[in-house]
DNA sequence: CATGAATGAGTGTTCATTCAT
DNA sequence: TATGAATGAACACTCATTCAT
């Protein structure tokens, strides 16, 4: 008589390992073994709820921009326009450790999504939304008159992002330079560009 | 006598070949064998080359900014401050297969170079000579009159240069969203914006 | 449930299958292919159960000296002394078959020892244990009258122990000059000149 | 046209070259490459004048013993019986630093030998000589009155060199137990014996 | 003869995956 | 279902050997 188990519940104790590893050791060190530790369980596990060990990755994927999405729609609530614009962005770049975790996590992937479409796949929905809800609160904010409206919201947005984009990298890879203080300041500058600018 | 083989020649053969592979399958397939194999070889000659891999990936990264330094050295000759800035991050961004196979290792080494400290020490020594090419570039153009002078050169460098570095990632995972057309046009508003605010 | 198999179990099977192919090919041949080949696995098997080589090369090791120490220990119990001593010197030399594989693999290791700090820290902590038991002997062989007094117990027992090993190697590469027979008389009248002189 | 090379004396330094690594970093570390590299030539030379590998080691091993029995003709010289037979296990025992070494070279070997007829053939060879030399001294010191009598010549030359052999080994793996003044006072005192004991 | 480029089998080790229990 | 034993291909790297020049 088999134990009834939570399936969905199982994939996301695996994945939340998954995601702990790569945070912290880098997507090199996610190993099936060392995932299958770090959850609490045997080698032999995953095999029940995962293909195979690409798509744990893919899930580890995905559960990082959900928990990035659900602590955005927490911190976002009440706010609107502008205010939560600024809110949405300071959220997106490496501040303190946990968001450094996560644009390491995320830099990791992006090299392996140029050569894998389903890890590509996911990348994309990802940042269609993303640029969604940018481009909207930019709408918003011209609206409300917070902001100028001589330039066309997707192509600030695209151009917010990227620069979210790059100052995140950039963080990683050159902290001696570019340091957290700094980035907060560049990135809240470039928002205030958008009033006046 | 036996047959003399120009090492350095022999090595920049290999390096392609190392190239080609994380160009087309990423960098992790990029291993000792596949190397060999891509460049015609059998395992056993990278020895004669190479210490190991690292130096064969490294090698890799420092050949395709020498790549770019070069290219770069003769589109800017004759420029200067604003012109020769325009030029250069134009050049620094995927706008066609060539510029996109660079910045596609480039990121393939992003994540690489965050669990290798020698790949890491590459990567900072390149990024911090470029910051500061573009940010004389800026003072000069200041001096000149051809663009505001109310922001710190730095700032304004590591800006643009994460910008670019934005772009060009977008370009790559979202070519449908960020266009050839699209980046160009969006780094020149970026530029123009130095000037008139 | 998994078929559960005993790790001490299997982890004296791989050190027997390594001991084999030390004794009958040198310890050169004892790659862990070979040893996993030999003792009936697949390569990956060794894993589980050490954490490299070196590991399974000591372990021989130290199970051969156990082996050693297990059988003296019985054929020790009930003697004393001068008698005690007799016993000891002639199991620790290489008299039949199975003593004779025993010594194969200690001179085998010797030479590894010489630029392994592990193996030699093995050898050397057996080493000083057999040599503190043969000096007791001869200190309670003095003290009961069985032998002379007139010479430094621990010179003795180097004196013993390097002809031991010196008679050891010398019947394994000299076997016809060095018979069992001599091997023996000439082990016995070394300890009957304690007495006399 | 070929160059007229003096096939012998290329294999002598080849040889030499492999005896100094052997003695310097251990026998694991001569391999081809090494060796051709110390004797100042390049790989493929050693193809000229060896068939292979093992056949450069056992002229190394040939070499070492001519070395050795080359030193001692010359220590030996004028002397005779008990006196000459001092200085001879003197010299085979690890005093000083070049000793040391040929014994480690030596230790090596024996646990090659066991699992290389050319090598053992090569080390009992050699050894048969040796004892030869030892019996013939044993026979005229005794006829010169300087030993006793009452011990087959044969009989005590094996006790000698097993000695010689076990306290050498004992010196390199022990050197804290066996000081090398600790050495040569226990083979002094067993050929005192000779006289007396 | 001498060179050194090139080979390819072999080394220890790692790891995703399979599967009997 | 869960286990963990077992597999075997793959990894980076080493090295004796071959051979065109």
């Amino acid at each position: 008589m088999p134990k009834i188990v939570n399936h969905e519940e199982r994939r996301e104790e695996v994945v939340a390992a998954a995601r702990r590893i790569i945070l912290r050791d880098g997507i090199e060190a996610a190993t099936t073994r060392a995932i299958a530790k770090e959850a609490g369980y045997s080698n032999g596990v995953l095999t029940h709820y995962f293909a195979d060990k690409d798509e744990i990755l893919l899930s580890a994927l995905e559960a990082s921009h959900r928990r990035i999405a659900d602590r955005l729609r927490e911190k976002l609530s009440g706010l609107t326009g502008l205010a939560a614009l600024r809110e949405l962005l300071l959220d997106n770049v490496p501040l303190d450790g946990e968001r450094a975790g996560e644009t390491g996590l995320e830099v990791g992937f992006w090299g392996r999504s140029l050569t894998s479409p389903a890890l590509l796949e996911v990348q994309r929905r990802e940042a269609a939304e993303l640029r969604y809800v940018v481009t909207s609160l930019l709408r918003s904010a011209a609206e409300a008159g917070e902001i100028r409206t001589d330039e066309d919201p997707e192509d600030v947005a695209e151009r917010l992002l990227a620069l979210v984009d790059g100052l995140s990298v950039h963080r990683l890879l050159y902290p001696a330079n570019v340091t957290a203080d700094r980035l907060e300041r560049l990135l809240l500058r470039e928002i205030d560009r958008l009033r006046d600018g």
